[in-house]
RNA sequence: GGGAGCAUAGCUCAGUUGGUUUAGAGCAUCUGCCUUACAAGCAGAGGGUCCGCGGUUCGAACCCGUGUGCUCCCA
């Protein structure tokens, strides 16, 4: 078969990912196998792959493939996350766009149009993970609304309200007024924003009673400054610091509303800061967080002003309907008109905009649903503590432990339709029972209203926020809530690894691990591995509105999916960012070629095997027999460095080790030594060695680039089993003593290499390399001198003495010396050298001598480090006597 | 304002309990080569105030303090 130029992945790709589901390897059943259970973090039906995910589930697909070839039963759960506003705002929009109306709908309608959307939209992101190799079982794909785990958020909800965890409260909340829904403190986005300082005066007045009292004396006045113009419809006290000088005489008089009249208390509380606009602030409780907590504290009057859709309500007075920012616009110029301005200042603030409708988020008091966090969040902070479930990095345990301990509840209702309504119903007079059926808040509501009729009461319109659904993940997909102790869930609960980003932490992970202590009583995984989050080259995190996320499928489809993966995990080591860089695919794809040449160069020597006796004695040959064994061992120890980093979740240094194991020390070197001569048959043993090595290669590469070495697998002889699932052996120790060896050549090679570049003598020119060295030397040298000569064209010579009126390159080794003479070339230049170099181990000599000289180094340190020194200084005093002797004879 | 993390070659990063580190890798750059697997390649070369300052130590990229810069989280 003849094989193309270089190497092409399209078609190979989508042929191994057909044939591997064909035979069911990424399919898993509860046997007598350890397990390897990871679930994936279900990405939103809405999304499509982006580079979060193509990082995120290359990882996944590394730890899961290596398992499956550790002879572990590895099962890799599918699945997507309903993704509550996120699908509804694009339900919304696709509905606008045919012209119907969400209210005008009604909600099972609406919820229609959802399934359908979601039916058509969201299993795009799944298909396009086969499409980058991911081995997930797909017959466990699950969604957060399948009709079990439906029923198992519904029942987790019941359960935590009749354990008192969950409440009902108004508090202040962050509310988007487009999409009018509660938003958790994680999905606001603060900007830097240019605004306007507003300096406002309140009129000073004694008494809460319209006391006609401005005839007789002069009027008194107390200014604030704001951004908010437009909320002092909604003031009740005005706050100044109990310690400032300047309002002292003001505390417990009262102050006029400017435009409705309205007498507020002036209070004092240090929250206030006297440096900040003039040291008064105003109060609205309605209307601000930290105003909120004031009027809490000084139980003052709570007016809200403005309705869910960010227009003023009549509790305002004013400008009824009008939308807030119009309202600013046009109640600045009224205030002015009044007399109320004093001044206008430029002012950069930090604004609030919903994350997913980029409104500016209104605080605002509303009814909701809260978990009470402190009494079920101490048993997951425990199991992170105490190193039960370990982080990767490890850094994120301090993250963790600080937003555990000053965690606050979790507002988990949202208005919206798309997801898991929350199952309490009211009676007509807002009596409420919370229940898994309609029937049985019927039942509990009879017992204390009378004449209550079934049809009389209403369920809650509002949904749960999706991660009170995802925080059942790592079980549910088991059924382990709707089906409990089933088989299933006792074999892969717990799960091995979690992969995810940090920006999750506390959104998923912690809850997940929440809701696993508490509900299966375990932990849900033992490792959660940590990602980096993907930049653009600038360092900017990638985002649709910046425009900077390239498109994945067609890079999957300019450089192949193993040139992708490899690319994105060769720059990313665990928890930190990765800058992505298409020159990293490039590499990649340079890779697969260089693997895909070998290949050929293998290949061609499939014809011209020796099948004559006279070269089956191997032993006879001894420097492939070397380049056999040397790499043997080579291979060896990089399968033991590889188990090591991947059992650190180092995946990035474990793929560049096998990196440069297959570049450089496989292609470059063991290749070039074993490499018959030029029209020479190829020795058997070496020939067969080759191909084990190899497939032993692409074995250990196999979890990062899973199509070409499954190619190249089969290529190389027709193989009847799948590289997929083949057992990895465990190494047997390399030879320390070989590969120094081997190391030793290259060096040697190298120096030859300088040389003739330096003094320009051409490969076909044969060289003479003179060896000083012992008996016991010589034989070592003696495995690895064929090959160097036959490679770099040089004669070794071991008794031939050496000339001293001429002059040297030398290379020393130990107390091996080997010389090649200077035959052409600028003497000046080397001469120059030369010196530079002496001056350089003159310098190095004295660094070491003045450590070696100093008692307390001697007495303190360890003996081999004096060894060391000592073994530095002989070094250095062999290069110095060289270099003078060379330079003596230029 | 409170807290955390980071700072090593042009870029991205290694550097394990302080001693083969007057510091490594990949990519990029420069020079020479279409050499019988590979120019998506081969052979070579250059490139560093280990962020600044102070301390501990026989010895500091590494430990401590401090300053600066960047990033993130919380308010």
């Amino acid at each position: 078969m003849e094989l193309s130029k270089n190497y092409i992945p399209g078609d190979i790709e989508a042929r191994w990912y057909q044939h591997w589901l064909s035979k069911g390897y990424f399919n898993s059943t509860p046997d007598e196998r350890e397990s390897f259970t990871v679930v994936i973090p279900p990405p939103n039906v809405t999304g499509v792959l982006h580079m979060g995910h193509c990082l995120n589930n290359t990882i996944q697909d590394i730890l899961v493939r290596r398992a499956r070839m550790q002879g572990k039963n590895a099962c890799w759960v599918p699945g997507t996350d309903h993704a509550s506003i996120a699908t509804e705002a694009k339900v919304v929009a696709m509905l606008r766009e045919r012209g119907i109306a969400k209210s005008a709908i009604g909600r099972d309608e609406f919820l229609q149009y959802a399934w359908e959307w979601k039916e058509k939209y969201g299993g795009i992101i799944l298909q396009q993970l086969k499409k980058m190799g991911c081995s997930l079982d797909w017959n466990r794909t699950s969604f957060t609304m399948d009709e079990d785990y439906y029923r198992s958020v519904i029942n987790v909800f019941v359960d935590l309200h009749k354990k008192g965890w969950i409440y009902r409260g108004k508090r202040m909340i962050n509310w988007d007024v487009k999409a009018k829904t509660a938003l958790s403190d994680e999905e606001v986005i603060y900007k830097e924003v240019q605004s306007k300082l507003y300096y406002v005066r309140y009129e000073v007045v004694d008494s809460l009673e319209l006391t006609d009292d401005s005839s007789t004396k002069e009027k008194e006045f107390i200014t604030i400054a704001t951004v908010r113009p437009e909320t002092i419809l909604g003031d009740t006290a005005i706050c100044v610091n109990p310690n400032d000088d300047r309002y002292q005489h003001l505390h417990g008089k009262y102050a006029v509303v400017p435009l409705i009249g309205r007498r507020i208390p002036i209070i004092a509380d240090d929250y206030v800061t006297t440096e900040f606009g003039t040291g008064a602030l105003k109060v609205t409780p309605a209307h601000d967080m930290n105003d909120y907590q004031l009027g809490q504290k000084y139980n003052l009057e709570v007016i809200e002003t403005m309705n869910d859709d960010g227009t003023l309500s009549e509790a305002a007075q004013l400008y009824i309907g009008e939308d807030r920012f119009e309202v600013r616009k046009k109640i600045v110029p009224e205030l002015e008109a009044k007399g109320h301005i004093v001044k206008v200042e430029d002012y950069t603030n930090q604004i609030g905009y919903s994350e997913r409708t980029d409104a500016v988020v209104e605080p605002r008091l509303s009814l909701q649903w809260w978990v009470d966090m402190k009494k079920i969040s101490e048993p997951a902070l425990k199991a992170v503590m105490e190193g039960e479930i370990e982080f990767h990095p490890a850094k994120f345990k301090n993250l963790y432990r600080h937003w555990m301990e000053n965690i606050k509840d979790w507002c988990i209702s949202r208005q919206l339709w798309w997801g898991h309504r929350i199952p309490a119903w009211y009676a007509p007079d807002g009596t409420y029972a919370v229940a898994t059926t309609r029937e049985e808040a019927f039942e509990n509501l009879r017992s204390q209203i009378a004449d209550l009729r079934l049809e009389d009461i209403r369920q809650d319109d509002d949904c749960l926020d999706t991660w009170f659904s995802s925080w059942l993940w790592p079980f549910e997909v088991f059924k382990g809530l709707s089906n409990p102790g089933n088989a299933e869930v006792k074999y892969y609960y717990p799960t091995n690894t979690l992969v995810t980003a940090p920006e999750i932490i506390f959104f998923w992970v912690a809850r997940m691990i929440m809701a696993g202590e508490e509900y299966m009583k375990e932990i849900p995984f033992k490792h959660v591995y940590f990602t980096g989050i993907v930049r653009d080259k600038q360092g900017r995190k990638m985002s649709k509105s910046l425009g900077n996320s390239p498109d994945l499928l067609a890079l999957i489809d300019q450089y192949g999916a193993d040139a992708v993966r490899f690319g994105i995990m060769i720059s990313s080591p665990a928890g930190n960012d990765i800058l992505f860089d298409e020159a990293s695919l490039e590499q990649g794809r340079n890779f697969n070629n260089k693997l895909w040449n070998a290949l050929k160069l293998i290949k061609s020597w499939e014809t011209r095997i020796e099948k004559s006796a006279q070269l089956t004695a191997h032993n006879s040959q001894p420097s492939s027999s070397f380049a056999t064994d040397w790499f043997e061992s080579r291979l060896q120890q990089a399968k033991v460095e590889v188990e090591t980093l991947m059992q650190q979740f180092r995946l990035s240094e474990a793929l560049k080790v096998l990196y440069s194991l297959i570049w450089d020390d496989f292609c470059s070197w063991y290749l070039e030594w074993a490499k018959p001569g030029f029209e020479q048959p190829v020795d058997p043993v070496v020939y067969e060695k080759t191909l084990i090595y190899f497939e032993e290669m692409m074995q250990l590469l196999h979890p990062y680039m899973p199509f070409i070495t499954e190619e190249i697998y089969h290529l190389l002889r027709g193989q009847k089993e799948d590289l997929c699932i083949k057992q990895i052996k465990s190494a047997p120790l390399p030879d320390i003593t070989l590969i120094d060896l081997g190391l030793f050549a290259q060096d040697l090679q190298n120096f030859i290499r300088g040389v003739r570049v330096q003094q320009q003598i051409k490969k076909s020119e044969p060289v003479e390399l003179l060896t000083f060295c012992s008996l016991e030397q010589e034989g070592s040298i003696k495995r690895i001198e064929a090959l160097i000569e036959r490679q770099e064209n040089v004669r070794f010579f071991y008794d031939k003495g050496i000339d001293t009126t001429k002059t040297y390159s030398f290379f020393l080794k130990g107390d091996m010396k080997f010389c090649i003479e200077k035959i052409i070339g600028n003497n000046d230049e080397y001469k120059k050298e030369l010196e530079k170099d002496l001056a350089y181990q003159i310098r190095f000599r004295e660094s070491v001598l003045k450590k070696l000289s100093n008692e307390r180094f001697v007495q303190n340190a360890k003996p081999e480090v004096v060894a060391l020194e000592q073994k530095k200084l002989a070094d250095a005093e062999a290069r110095i006597q060289n270099i003078e002797e060379s330079l003596k004879n230029l």
